[in-house]
DNA sequence: CTGAAAGCGCTTACAG
DNA sequence: CTGAAAGCGCTTACAG
């Protein structure tokens, strides 16, 4: 039982003979059985199950073009993708969703400039079909220089517009105003009138977005909303705790706090007990995301649910679309309020 | 500006006619330019630059046999992946060491028994030259039949022998046995005299090793290491939780925790906070692993750093050693006591 | 040190 | 519906 030996594996070749027929006519057989009997069918499939042929990969890609694989591309700085499980949810659902397509993912990580380099040229080397860009951030060096290359690229998030250039980007987003604005209409509902908020980073999406839901909102309801209120964090749990803490300085009276992270959120629960305010007591907390942080401690976090099954099913399913010629678009997934203990 | 058109990129051949020389030195040329006079060498250089000349991997991958790149192979249920931030840096450090020789890195799940299957047809039929392994338990079905194919694997962490049939297999760990000697005499040092732990389940290496590490310096400096002293989690900061509880429960003068990974000792810090134990003053928690889980909440705790950039680095190393022929080897790297709050 | 040639395994018009 | 043939872009003995 050595098993060790490699020996040549079977090629269309070894099935043809096998199964009486031409090469093309497997090949055929292979790329969706058009203008093959069904008499000539049933012994390439035979011959394909006693040989045990796979197709040559290289070989196919080589002839049609496509590399039939696909890149998962990680813009951020590195940290990020370990200090935010979103990034492996989305991770691990666009792996599966490309499995099911026999289209293997390739991890690509594009934080230094010469990381950038390097997966620029690999990429426009046409060695995958087309990129998944996972980047919360504006003005992504990366991205834009994919836009020029006419390579299929599906973003997570909304991109935001500079110069024009982002905005024929396709992508896939949750719809973070409208989450906001339920997480805030939430915590009026339930009495809070002192809401302040940890906003994410101006030039993110969630940034902009989730900030905007949050004034809406209190605006309507007719309650204070003024720039006191605001804090902004960079989606890190220490930066969410800062900001409170800030916050806290501020406007000692607060009531409530809308946290645009779970992971913040968690920052934000710190400096509240820090201060002595009980949660929710004293100080209801929303957050954002329904990540593992959200229940990682205690109390649990009322949050916002972002689809992320959904976000990388649909990012692959656009991703394919653009591959097989279609134009690029934009996808908003709805948000769910999510309600536990901490509001 | 249009940029979306994607002429035929530029071949072999075009740098050829560019320096003037044939396809043939070319080649030679980008093998390693032997057999390439200084002059040759020059002028494909530069045909190469004016060309934007890029190899195209899938005729080249054709004829070597090669396809220049690696799997890495998650055989974990997908929830560890996102419970569990070691694998996360596990991820991102081979996906660098193997982006330094230009070889991507293929993400690959098999949870469920259909990806299981999926995964071992895609790599046993050479679509990858080796894959890095990454499962913490025994008995893996996808890596015994993986050893059979005779592809090059390297696991992360000792495989448990199992009918001697993993003892083969090339590997890179932690040395998890004087790790948890290095806590346990850490705590016994600060006057600990009652040490429970929370082991990791008995079909890991981790499981085994870090609790006989455990045991070993109790007996040496004579102290209490019963059976009631110990307590089986599964990694999860769950069941750290109710795995403290227990012992508190049995052993309510305990006055020291040496628990097996940090997210777990995260959830022993809350079970401790809501008996009322003060920590460190009334009982002292030592973690493993040093992951982000160790200073994502307060107090922070005192671990066992696992040196994960080594290990992807190492693990990237004796895979490559392995595809270009080499025998398999088993790498045993040291760990470091990080002291912080909790011990 | 160099070129001409064979061939890796597949797909795809083309002619029947 | 089917087969024979060309060709994808590269590497590697081979002969010089």
């Amino acid at each position: 039982m050595s098993g060790g030996e490699r020996r040549r594996p079977p090629t269309i070749h070894d099935v043809a003979r096998e199964a009486g027929v031409s090469r093309g006519t497997v090949s055929r057989f292979l790329n969706g059985g058009h203008n093959v009997s069904p008499a000539a069918a049933d012994a390439v499939r035979a011959a394909i199950r006693r040989t045990g042929y796979v197709v040559n990969r290289h070989a196919r890609s080589l002839i049609t073009g496509r590399s039939d694989s696909v890149a998962f591309l990680l813009t951020e700085p590195q940290e990020k993708l370990f200090e935010d499980p979103n990034f492996n949810v989305l991770l691990r659902g666009c792996t599966q969703a490309l499995a099911a397509h026999d289209i293997p993912l390739l991890l690509m990580i594009a934080g230094t400039p010469a990381e950038r380099r390097r997966v620029i040229r690999y990429v426009t080397a046409g060695h995958v079909d087309g990129v998944l860009l996972v980047s919360s951030h504006t003005g992504d060096p990366v991205a834009e220089h994919l836009l020029g290359t006419g390579i299929p690229v599906v973003a997570s998030g909304k991109p935001i517009d500079r110069q024009g250039r982002t905005a024929r980007l396709a992508h896939v987003a949750a719809d973070d105003r409208a989450g906001a604005r339920e997480m805030v209409r939430h915590l009026v509902s339930t009495g809070r009138r002192t809401i302040a908020t940890v906003a994410g980073p101006p030039d993110t999406p969630g940034g902009v977005e989730r900030l905007a839901g949050w004034r809406e909102v209190l605006v309507e309801a007719g309650l204070p909303a003024g720039d006191e209120l605001v804090a902004h964090g960079d989606y890190s749990r220490g930066s969410g705790e800062r900001a409170t803490a800030e916050l806290l300085d501020r406007v000692p009276d607060l009531d409530a706090v809308f946290v645009a992270s779970d992971l913040m959120a968690r920052g934000a629960l710190a400096a509240l007990e820090r201060a002595g305010r009980r949660v929710p007591r004293d100080v209801a907390v929303g957050g954002f995301d329904d990540s593992p942080a959200a229940v990682s401690g205690l109390p649990e976090l009322t949050t916002i649910r972002q689809p992320w099954d959904r976000i990388s099913s649909e990012m692959v399913r656009v991703l394919l679309a653009l591959i097989g010629g279609e134009e690029p678009s934009a996808v908003v997934l709805p948000t769910e309020l999510v309600v536990r203990e901490s509001a």
